[in-house]
DNA sequence: GATCCCATACTCGGATAGTTGATGTCCGAGTGAGAGGGG
DNA sequence: CCCCTCTCACTCGGACATCAACTATCCGAGTATGGGATC
């Protein structure tokens, strides 16, 4: 029932990468350490972000990563799903057919009532996280934090390369 | 990010309980065999369900679980829960502390802004669930399936002591 | 000074473990209902 | 006919085994950059 630390820590990159000048890098190590998690599981995540298409990678010395398209078109349901994969709490495994007093041939409705009931949910939840995408974040963050620390953050980011 | 199994039978069982009279037991093997699913693991299901007061348990022969409340007064959060634990998606881990660029001093708002969004959308997804109970689920049954269908379940449940 | 080559730093992907949690089974203890025997 | 006891069916709770997924860690292959060597 809970997502794994990668989908935290990729919100986090992502956050962090849209502060950034849209055409600069950053390191797998850099992000690493700036977030204190392990470099090489880290990477995991970001090749997940990388085969959605929501960064973009170069090799080499200078490479890294970087955000594939605007943040205003990255919403926090890309990230979650890129990490996690297709979101779903329930899974209907239909026991009600397994009920012995009705025949094979009975006819059942397309969709379980409680299955329908348990997707509505979660429709609701993904409704509110595609809601939220990484360029209203960056405002309540410019909101919140002060310039300085800002831009201490992306400088140390930028200075790792 | 997926619920345990034994959501989805506490589920059907609650549906099936208030469906018969509200002073019959049923036995963990009659609902189990209705649903095609193992006694034995079932049993921790209702056992939970039993701890939460969502059910009443009686020992001895003739005994089993009825509904310990009226149906309207059992949501589909209060069931997920009694069997899943509290449920929450998102646990922050607080990696924005691990940022090596601010000091140890440095202020942080209460709750991570990343925590809060993930937050609003788990909280989305139980209002959804809170407002779906036994009783309104019964009525769409009733309205959905034949009354033969219905009266078939609840006769091949009771026959079951 | 221009060109080529090589070392370096990085990403990518696979292989491998350890740990946790879900799933499922088994068994003994406790309890209450009903049957059967004795008064 | 009444009461006591015994048996049985059931729940409860813990112990145990199995399996999948999460959480890492490590290493080799491939690639682009930049510096140094060569012409």
């Amino acid at each position: 029932m809970i997502l794994r630390n990668q989908v935290e820590w990729a919100l986090h990159c992502c956050v962090a990468l849209s502060e950034l000048p849209a055409d600069q890098y950053v390191s797998t190590k850099a992000l690493a350490e700036f977030h204190g998690v392990p470099k090489e599981y880290l990477s995991k995540a970001l090749q997940a972000l990388a085969q959605a298409g929501l960064v973009d990678t170069t090799l080499g010395p200078t490479g890294g990563y970087r955000l594939a398209k605007r943040p205003e078109d990255i919403s926090f349901l890309d990230i979650v799903e890129a990490v996690e994969g297709p979101t779903q709490t329930f899974k209907c495994t239909e026991i009600r057919k397994n009920n012995p007093c009705l025949k094979k041939t009975a006819k059942f409705s397309p969709m379980c009532s409680i299955a329908k009931v348990m997707n509505r949910a979660d429709e609701a939840w993904k409704r509110e996280l595609r809601s939220m995408n990484l360029k209203i974040l960056r405002e309540e963050l410019t909101d919140k934090l002060s310039d300085d620390q800002l831009q201490k953050g992306t400088d140390w980011l930028l200075s790792r390369r």
